[in-house]
DNA sequence: CCGGGGGATTTAGACGATTCAATCAGGGCT
DNA sequence: AGCCCTGATTGAATCGTCTAAATCCCCCGG
């Protein structure tokens, strides 16, 4: 009834549990005629190894977690398609967690993946200076930054986020743009927080330029479309001609507010987005978009990963960092006068 | 160093590693002040349960699996949030696996999560009939089939596509459209085949119809584009002046393909959607579409799987099915005359 | 004929948490 | 003082697999 386990393999087989297992681990220590006779029993019993039995004997296991931000954006999915690709090689399972940029979750996801003793975290910290991470440090499992730049003693892979926002700026503001809004959030994200900056760097070296901040707690459709909404209701004397959103699901959402409010796009809104995710590409107004290596992504931080378990003693952590590029599309193809 | 274990609390509280265990579990039955020592103790070492051992000993683990075929799909992602919903109020955790479509894959999660012993497995598989299902439930796990309908001894949670293929049909002829282009694949899925009888049947009511079937791979946006750079290529005579696609993604790159080869939407093709995804509706043409109760079918899915797990013995498979609704938008928002 | 060598197999002890039967310490009652 | 009861705590066995050390067996050479 109950799964066989190795000592019923064994009994039927007429060997003992040894046997068995070296039959699995190491079959070329076994006699042929034993291990065909260990086969068939496997066969004929249906057996299938416990992998809680092996993984607690191990002490290890052979998961390893990789916490995003939200499922449901195809940059994340893409990413975690990178590193499973390499997990995979490495005879290693993902299990993908979903934080939804909300902390208790995030903690939540975590504690389960400590418990589960995983062989590593790769994770998009909602805060990358949480103590808890560290905490999880300390005790021993490894942790990659994904999307962040990690300061301290961790791995991290992340993409140059101000670089991302210098060129949607500047090209905003070479298309004739002095009134831009940045929308995305909370703030208090790295990565948010970086191509605010990036974009104000670059509006303050040319001087005229009135760039308004929006924040939002999380960066979905439906959150762009408020804040659209919200933009459009401005008198057209100070509204924003130009917009650059911290990610696509903001942008396709904010651009659905314009259609709606009746405002072309991209004569009387410019919008810039960013991930260039699939659907970018195929909105109503095919989106600018700044484009990350997302599948790189996953597959460098796994990478990291995997360095540093199997290295284990001599790894010195290390920051990848990856460049943007600005893809232009008609969304924002106007130049101003 | 290593991560500290339930006997070094117990040594340092001085208690035993059955008093610990009390502590984690039945709190209450522990006196006070010994209940403090060891909390003290768990907090100071940073002690964190070995999941594996408590997953050996219970003899059963809690976790579930999740087998998708395709994570980049919001259809999916969204299902995959309704279940995670409810797993939670179990204490339960879900573990996402994408098959990508193929059996192959998929065949490796389902190894993967038998040899952990999950709980039990909910899945939309790509072949409804595949033995493996099946010796999976004898060897006990729990399975519950996801937007299929199981015909034998197993517990499912489906949407009628016949009903899906039919509403979209009628609304589609009911527009003038004669012939109709239906896409997707592969055909071997059930899914994929329910939608066509349902389309297939009115459009023989109808009796002038002329049904072209194109069949692919994978349902992804890729896809739909190279389907829609081929009929756009046929001549304007024969050309299916609508199309129904058998979800989303093919539709969206379909619409791309359209607007590449200056066919206009709806007036020159008509196009009809499956899952009512959130991009749906923020397309170029926003996209007419079927919509199925995604989230609600991943909550159902666990909610069946919970009932057998916790009911064991008594259970009686089930077989849950709802109703899908055609949100009718711009993309077929058209009589011809 | 005996000892030794080497390949094949077995044995036994972890791994960490849980649980239940057994023990223990006190307090109350006669 | 002796006894029992109760509530708190302990001890030991168990889950399934792995592995290092021990044993077994057979054959060969001296």
């Amino acid at each position: 009834m109950a799964t066989p386990s190795i000592k019923e393999v064994a009994h039927r087989a007429g060997v003992s549990v040894g046997t068995v297992s070296n039959v699995l681990n190491r079959p070329w220590i076994v006699a042929p005629a034993t291990r065909q006779r260990v086969q068939d029993s496997i066969r004929a019993l249906g057996f299938v190894r416990n992998e809680a039995a092996r993984h607690l004997r191990a002490g290890r296991s052979r998961t390893v977690g990789l916490v995003v931000l939200d499922v449901a954006n195809p940059f994340f999915t893409d990413l975690a398609e990178g590193a499973e690709a390499l997990a995979y090689e490495h005879d290693t399972v993902v299990m993908v967690c979903n934080s939804k940029t909300d902390p208790v979750r995030e903690g939540h996801h975590l504690d389960q993946l400590e418990q589960q003793r995983v062989l590593g975290i790769l994770i998009t910290p909602f805060d990358s200076n949480d103590p808890r991470l560290t905490a999880l440090v300390d005790r021993g499992t490894p942790v990659v930054l994904v999307d962040r730049t990690a300061d301290r003693g961790l791995c991290s892979v992340s993409v140059d986020d101000q670089l991302g926002g210098r060129l949607a700026g500047t090209h905003l503001i070479e298309s004739g743009h002095r009134r831009i809004a940045y929308i995305g959030g909370p703030f208090s994200m790295q990565q948010v927080s970086d191509r605010m900056t990036g974009i104000t760097t670059v509006a303050e070296q040319a001087g005229t330029v009135d760039l308004q901040l929006f924040e939002v707690d999380v960066m979905g459709v439906v959150e762009g479309r408020a804040i659209g909404e919200q933009i459009a209701a401005l008198p057209p004397r100070s509204r924003p001609t130009a917009a650059f959103l911290a990610n696509d699901l903001l942008a396709l959402g904010f651009l659905q507010a314009m259609a709606v409010a009746g405002l072309r796009v991209p004569r009387d809104m410019a919008i810039v987005g960013y991930d260039d995710i699939d659907f970018a590409r195929a909105a109503a107004v095919p989106l600018s978009s700044v484009r990350q290596p997302a599948e790189m992504l996953g597959r460098s931080a796994m990478e990291l990963l995997q360095e540093e378990v199997e290295a284990a003693d001599r790894h010195r952590h290390r920051q990848v960092i990856f460049q943007p590029d600005l893809i232009v599309r008609e969304s924002s193809a106007y130049k101003r006068s």
